[in-house]
Order: C-alpha cells, then structure tokens, then sequence
DNA sequence: GCGACAG
DNA sequence: ATCTTGTCGC
C-alpha cells in the first residue's frame, strides 16, 4: 500500500471521465496479493447536509475478525454525486483517513462496485490502483449488469454480465436478504474475492469490515 | 426521447 | 447517502 501525497480532484466531469481512462488500463484482476491476515474496510457518510465527508476504515485480524485499528477523516466534500462517478466523490476523504492507520492491511473492502462499471473503474477498482493495494468491490445494489434470480439459501451466487463479459457475482451472504454486487477491484480475481468476502460475513448481511467502517463513517462509536 | 442509475 | 417510528415477518 503506497498512500499518494498528490491527490487532485477534477473540477469538471469531463476531467474526471479523462482520469477513468486513463486509470482503467491499470486495474488487474488476477491473485496478486499477500497473505491476508489483515482486512480492512471502509465507508463513507455525511455530515452537514452533505458539506461534510466524512471517512472510516476499520482494519481487521483474518480470518478471526478481531478488530485492531480504526480511523475516520473528514473533509469538506468535493464532488457530487453522479452515478459512474461515485469515487471522485469519496476517495480523498477515504485516503486521509487511510493515512492515518498504522498498520497496513493486505485486502481492503470497499463500499461499492469493482470493475462492475462502464469504465471497468469502480471505486474500488479507482482506490486499489491508486494506493496500490488489493480491493474488493461490495456493493448493496446494482450499477449495472444483469444476472439471473439468486437462490434464497445463504452462498448462493449468480454471475453479473455485461456487454457478454462477467464482471462480478451476485452473491446472497444471508438467506432470503437482499444480496450483495461483488467484483474485483484491484490485484485479486474474481473467485477469490468471493471466497474472501464470505470468509469475512458472519451472521449478517455485510462483511464484518464493513459493518464497523459504516457505522464509524455514521459517527457511531 | 425514455428509463436506469454504486453511495 | 440521508431524513426517521413504528411495525411486519421469521
């Protein structure tokens, strides 16, 4: 994990759509990635009717999920929200906060889509490249794909396709709850993401890594 | 033109 | 994402 000190935010939607290109030649998607024994996750939440971002990244022992280091940042917000460009929006609060743990994690989980975007540049996918770290994409909902209906039991997947390519999996981590949108980020493919993604979800239906970085990034202890 | 649309 | 109390279902 290597934290730039030089993040710009585009000003225009046309400068960010030059960035996108630019980066989506970076991604991999094949198992480049250290042992893990510790996980992270992070999220993102608001304050200030939206002027405040407000970032959280919660690292965790693997596969005990022992929680071992927290961080929040918060900065003013940058960008809006536009569907394709959700990353512009959140990762320079994410990178402070990042900067601020102490130890390095060897995978991180990402709130949102991998590659399973127009541009293959999700915000996980976005963040893994900069940082250079192994990312998850774990998305509540859909951006775009489409997939066969998911069986209610707990494990069930179904491949996410576009334009004829599998861009991730729709996986049910809990039985008859609303599954979640997986896709690699960055520098891990797809099956072992899954396989990472479920060894982090215990009885509910977001990973453990997840669950903390939300509720921290919501300013709940 | 119309509908879809991560967080 | 966020605004918000009770409430339906397992």
């Amino acid at each position: 994990m290597k934290i730039p000190n030089d993040y710009q935010s585009p000003k225009t939607l046309e400068e960010a759509k030059a960035i996108q290109q630019n980066l989506r030649s970076q991604v991999i998607i094949t198992d480049q990635l250290e042992p893990v024994q510790l996980v992270a996750g992070v999220d993102v939440g608001f304050e200030d009717n939206y002027a405040l971002t407000r970032a959280a990244v919660a690292v965790l022992r693997f596969p005990e999920l022992e929680l071992v280091e927290t961080a929040i940042a918060i900065l003013p917000t940058c960008f809006p929200y536009i569907p394709g460009f959700l990353s512009f929006r959140e990762i320079p609060a994410i990178i402070e906060a990042l900067k601020k743990i102490t130890i390095v994690p060897h995978l991180i989980l990402c709130d949102g889509q991998g590659i399973a975007h127009p541009l293959r540049l999700g915000i996980a996918s976005h963040l893994g490249v900069l940082i250079d770290c192994p990312t998850i994409g774990v998305a509540k909902s859909r951006l775009i794909g489409s997939h066969e209906e998911v069986n209610l039991e707990k494990g069930s997947q179904q491949p996410l396709i576009d334009q004829g390519e599998t861009i991730g999996i729709v996986l049910r981590t809990k039985y008859k709850v609303k599954p979640l949108y997986i896709s690699p980020g960055h520098r891990i493919s797809l099956p072992t993401a899954i396989q990472y993604v479920l060894k982090s979800t215990t009885k509910y239906r977001l990973p453990e890594t997840t669950r903390i970085a939300d509720r921290l990034s919501k300013g709940r202890i």
